[in-house]
DNA sequence: GTACTTGTCTACCATATGGTAGACAGCACG
DNA sequence: CGTGCTGTCTACCATATGGTAGACAAGTAC
């Protein structure tokens, strides 16, 4: 008998893809509650409203993520170009197998000014350090100068993009079977390594 | 007295806006309706349903970043890269004056099928073209050698994520200041120009 | 003038949605 | 046993939303 996961974290888990997929406007708590097998009143239970719901959906978000990168980073070499692949294919991985996870992100600008507030504060770290990473080795000469915080902005608006938008690349007739989904990582860091090469 | 616009016109405008910054399942009839200053029967006087409106907007913004496209394809050199960099300023001027061009175009994978399929068949002589012209040029040694259909896409990915994520940009410092917009295109076109140049 | 068309409006309606009130079952503790 | 807490549920409710029905005013045709 496969142990159930604690009913909060199913909820979670459930409206990470919901508002991912199809944006949380489009999404009712009905919807999530039936995904869930639970009445809407259990939702409503462990978060009092559905900005409660969404707040705690992007801070998990954001710490999966800020996890994955974090170990990234540790795990490799000096060079800052093999590093920022690492971090490239540890965000690329969680993104191609759950799609709405960098779809939430991209719901933030949608969402109330205090609940982007927060998601913000909780990534900021992360990001500023990875701005001063960069500005470090640009002054090292192993990166290609440039503004440092407009150069992460632009890493993160490719890998984003190409990740959460399926039709695009539908567009240029793509498919996502496991040797596209490779060829589609292998361009995309040599477009990047590009891109930031001295 | 300013002779207005016809009031489809109005409607089409309005609704592309709001869809773009708000995503269309955000933003109710009425809304629009106020918008426009007209009753919502009007609305639907001119477009039978939501969707029709939908259909219509997203076909009027195939139409405008195509002809902008266009334009800038046949005003320029022949050098790749300096027509990669004609295009991309064009798409990047509506693009910012108007945030919700490319906000919508983000929106089309979260529509039925019906709609983004609609939408596609509208982009796709476009795309096509761009992807044979890649390749063309990739085959002469003026760009960098890869999948172009691939390359196309994250070129894409680039553009469309650094223009309609402001809440990325404002994670790194970046206000919307004129002086601040200028920065941010010639850091995107140099970002392009390694990206992409052989 | 009368009939028809066009564009806009007011008045509704059915449904979906976020949220409240409160019942009820299980369980821990005295 | 009784009291209180936890987690889930059924029953509602107020509001918002997409959409229908039909009235009405201003042309236009004949």
């Amino acid at each position: 008998m496969t142990a159930k996961a604690p009913t909060r974290e199913r909820i979670l888990d459930a409206a990470t893809d919901l508002f991912g997929l199809r944006g949380v406007d489009s999404v009712s708590l009905d919807v999530i509650a039936a995904e869930v097998g639970v009445a809407k009143q259990t939702l409503l239970y462990w978060f009092p409203s559905k900005d409660d719901l969404v707040q705690a959906v992007l801070v998990q978000a954001a710490l999966q993520l800020t996890v994955a990168i974090e170990a990234a980073i540790r795990a490799t070499t000096d060079d800052p170009l093999d590093r920022i692949e690492a971090v490239v294919r540890a965000v690329f991985r969680p993104a191609v197998r759950r799609p709405s996870l960098l779809g939430l992100i991209r719901e933030v600008s949608r969402l109330s000014p205090a609940v982007g507030e927060r998601f913000h504060a909780e990534l900021r770290p992360l990001v500023d350090r990875g701005v001063v990473y960069l500005h470090e080795e640009m002054d090292r000469g192993r990166l290609r100068q440039g503004d440092p915080r407009l150069i992460a902005a632009l890493c993160y608006a490719t890998v984003t993009g190409i990740a959460t938008e399926p039709e695009v690349l539908r567009s240029v007739g793509w498919s996502p079977t496991t040797a596209e989904l490779r060829r589609l990582r292998t361009e995309l860091l040599a477009f990047l390594r590009a891109a930031l090469a001295p």
